[in-house]
DNA sequence: AGCAACGCCTGATAGC
DNA sequence: TGCTATCAGGCGTTGC
């Protein structure tokens, strides 16, 4: 989400005004809804008013009532530049602005985009689903209790459900534990009070450190204007597998939950809840 | 209903 | 060098 964030707000400033001349289509099935056609010539003459983020999708409201919803799942970029530039490997949609150029990149090609009326974003399957926003007002610790509640399968594997908390991808789940001193594959029920709270808080803190920091860049992940981000400097485990942890010195270990790659620290993280949680961490 | 596994893609890297 | 296996920021579908 972080990620998403940043190019929002680059994007939302660069698009303000700028109307749409046309728009080439190179790869028919980055476009899940409508047709190509049909996708250019709606969107001839259009032009940009807003930029939102909802979850990890990009909603830029049009005018006449039209929005382009954009998810760049784990390898897009959306990337406002000038025109004439060297089209870039795996540039799928390219849209030619009344100045310079907004184009739509992608390696894996698992992002993908919609144009559907502004009033019927439920069109998009995945953003009607979506749960809580993470860092808006109605995420509070009962919220999070609640999504624990009832719930066996792995604290890691809630965190990343997109109905529950819209936002969490792998890195600021693990972060999130992290600081938090729990264990991914701790059952979601199983949490105390005293844990739920810290995770509530831990949540909070990653995103709003990985906002300030334009976002993780691992591989692909650039802003709209093609730079990357620089929290992968400052994550404290994904990624650091045998690295010491930052607080007790320990190699990172890492495991497979819910199918994808989990960092964490076994000492700082245990399977049960950690003693030493009252104290503050170093650093 | 809840949950885990798989599929979608290309490319980088590790291990043999 | 060149092969194979594994891994990658995510989510929709399938089937148990």
């Amino acid at each position: 989400m972080p990620e998403v964030e940043t190019v929002v707000r680059y994007l939302r400033v660069a698009l303000k005004g700028l109307r749409i001349k046309s728009v080439d289509v190179y790869l028919p099935k980055a476009l899940a809804f409508p047709d190509t056609a049909s996708f250019q010539a709606a969107l001839s003459g259009k032009v940009f008013l807003e930029l939102k983020r909802r979850g990890k999708y990009i909603i830029a409201c049009l005018t006449d009532a039209m929005a382009l919803v954009v998810h760049l799942r784990m390898s897009g970029q959306l990337v406002y530049e000038p025109e004439g530039e060297p089209l870039p490997k795996h540039t799928h949609i390219l849209w030619h602005l009344s100045r310079g150029r907004l184009r739509f990149t992608d390696l894996r090609q698992f992002g993908r985009v919609w144009l559907v009326p502004a009033d019927r974003l439920e069109l998009v399957p995945g953003l009607r689903d979506l749960g809580v926003e993470p860092l808006g007002k109605g995420f509070q610790v009962e919220t999070l209790a609640g999504a624990l509640s009832g719930r066996r399968k792995s604290i890691k594997a809630v965190l990343l459900d997109q109905t529950l908390i819209a936002a969490l991808g792998n890195i600021y789940t693990d972060e999130a534990l992290y600081r938090a001193q729990i264990h991914p594959l701790r059952p979601a029920a199983t949490l105390t009070a005293r844990e739920t709270d810290a995770l509530y808080q831990a949540i909070q803190e990653v995103l709003r450190e990985g906002i300030a920091h334009r976002g993780t860049s691992i591989r692909d992940y650039v802003n709209g204007t093609g730079q990357a981000g620089s929290y992968q400097n400052l994550l404290r485990v994904y990624g650091r597998e045998g690295e010491a942890c930052p607080r007790c010195g320990q190699p990172i270990a890492r495991i497979k939950v819910a199918g994808r790659g989990a960092y964490f620290c076994p000492r700082c993280q245990p399977t049960t809840e950690s003693p030493s949680l009252s104290l503050p961490p170093e650093g």
